[in-house]
RNA sequence: CGGGGAGUAGUAUACCGGUAGUACGCUUGGUUUGGGACCAAGUAGACCGAGUUCGAUUCUCGGCUCCCCGACCA
């Protein structure tokens, strides 16, 4: 895309209403925009981020067998009151409104009532099991305080899965497979090494659920790492206890701030007995389907790896879910000869399929170079008089900078490296 | 929900009970051109309502919105 016909624009000032650093960069580079406390819209920019974020997590659902569908963000009434989840008194964070016609409906906070209802028409025997379905979707809910920028916002996007299975063993295997293939998810991400699988409060039908934490210093979670047995506790269920439970002691553990990125639920038959969800089994006889629920956030995501990857001058992309593979700058001075020179570059590049963010603009290189560090694309080519004169393209990571010559010859399979 | 703070142009800010100033941005013209250039001329603004006052952006009250700390977070 050509950076001249983006409706965006970067700034130098962050508005004085977002301190944190996730928010302030995401709009000074353009990315998102503030519609109101905790509820922002994804410009050009940030929706190719966020959809990238999304296919890395919807690669690794399909890849465990996860089937992809979309559910409804209207949520009926007395479907909750069959769960008791309806009233504030018990959920105190849903969006509710009125139907025209008479009656309230919510705005989905979570989809386990749903989607157990969809399941219960299809599924009938033991040979309909297991299976995991999910969604990416957006959900809503009613924070009494929203804050930190995009990481916990009132509207938001989840990717949802839940599993169904005919006995505990089976959801066991099941919760498993979800658990290491989110250990995928975020190390494709790059956030692998900061991101704890943590024990956590279970519920009813476990002693513990999960959650996956990313240390950060602007966490709002506590909880205690071992770096060496890649295992947390969150510090609201970490007593004598639970460690023994662990194997873990006190001695070895770090107290560190963190964010949740991701959590898996076991459920038991919390949704499926009240919702009437039930297989036979060989026998013809019947038993609740036993259920779990694994939720992550894709915005909250973009806004931890803004946390995790940035410097003074910007956002640092992990290439999975940069919005375009490379920047492209014209450093022409108003010479013809090098912007025709940067503009088949630009051709070349799309026709090999490199995603190309491409700085033609009629604005000094010094401009260029910094809103290139903001929006923080991983490699930056440069077209100059420099460049033209040696018979290559100048070829640089964000991370760190250097810049080397390459021929144009070696250029795609480079990028490709 | 408890406590604290703030609403002035697209953004960041200043001053003031009496014509609202500056910077960035944007427009036009000129000079410049590898790390947010320079000159000139333009453009654009007081959250809403009530009260006090000859006069309110400024003071008072109410509302709305935003931010921070805490509580909360299936």
């Amino acid at each position: 895309m050509r950076q001249s016909q983006l409706f965006t624009r970067t700034r130098k000032d962050a508005p004085k209403d977002e301190v944190a650093k996730n928010a302030q960069l995401l709009i000074r580079a353009g990315f998102i925009h503030k519609e109101m406390a905790g509820v922002y819209s994804f410009l050009p920019l940030g929706l190719r981020v966020l959809n990238k974020i999304s296919d890395v997590v919807r690669e690794e659902m399909n890849a465990i067998g996860g089937q992809e569908l979309l559910m409804t963000t209207l949520q009926s009434k007395e479907l909750w009151e069959q769960t008791d989840r309806w009233s504030d008194s018990v959920v105190d964070n849903w969006f509710k409104t009125q139907l025209k016609t008479g009656g309230e409906v919510g705005l989905g906070f979570t989809h386990e009532e749903p989607l157990t209802r969809i399941m219960h028409a299809y599924v009938s025997s033991y040979a309909d099991l297991p299976r995991l379905v999910y969604q990416i979707q957006w959900k809503f809910r009613n924070e009494e305080r929203a804050k930190s920028g995009i990481m916990r916002g009132r509207e938001f996007l989840m990717k949802d899965l839940y599993s169904f299975a005919t006995s505990q063993k089976e959801h066991e295997e099941l919760y498993e497979k979800v658990a290491k293939s989110y250990e995928k998810v975020f190390s494709r991400l790059g956030i692998g090494e900061k991101t704890y699988r943590t024990f956590a409060s279970g519920g009813v039908f476990s002693k513990y659920s999960h959650e996956f934490q990313c240390v950060l210093p602007v966490g709002e979670d506590t909880i205690y790492v071992s770096a060496e047995k890649k295992l947390a506790v969150n510090k609201e269920v970490k007593n004598a206890e639970v460690l023994a439970d662990l194997g873990l002691s006190e001695a070895e553990l770090k107290e560190e701030k963190a964010v949740e990125v991701g959590n898996i639920f076991s459920l038991g038959t919390r949704f499926s007995e009240p919702l009437g969800l039930t297989f036979k089994d060989k026998g013809g006889e019947d038993h609740p389907v036993i259920m779990g629920s694994y939720g992550l956030g894709p915005t909250r995501l973009m806004g931890v790896l803004v946390e995790v990857f940035a410097d003074k001058a910007g956002i640092i992309w992990p290439k999975e879910v940069a919005p375009f593979h490379v920047h492209l700058l014209a450093i022409a001075g108003g010479d013809e000869d090098i912007q025709k020179e940067a503009d088949r570059m630009y051709e070349m590049l799309q026709e090999n399929d490199i995603a190309v963010l491409y700085d033609d603009r009629d604005v000094r290189a010094g401009e260029k170079f910094a809103d290139a560090d903001l929006i923080g694309i991983p490699t930056r080519l440069v077209v100059s008089e420099k460049t033209v004169a040696a018979g290559g393209v100048e070829m640089s990571e964000r991370k760190n900078g250097k810049g080397t010559l390459v021929a144009e010859s070696d250029l795609i399979d480079r990028l490709h490296a």
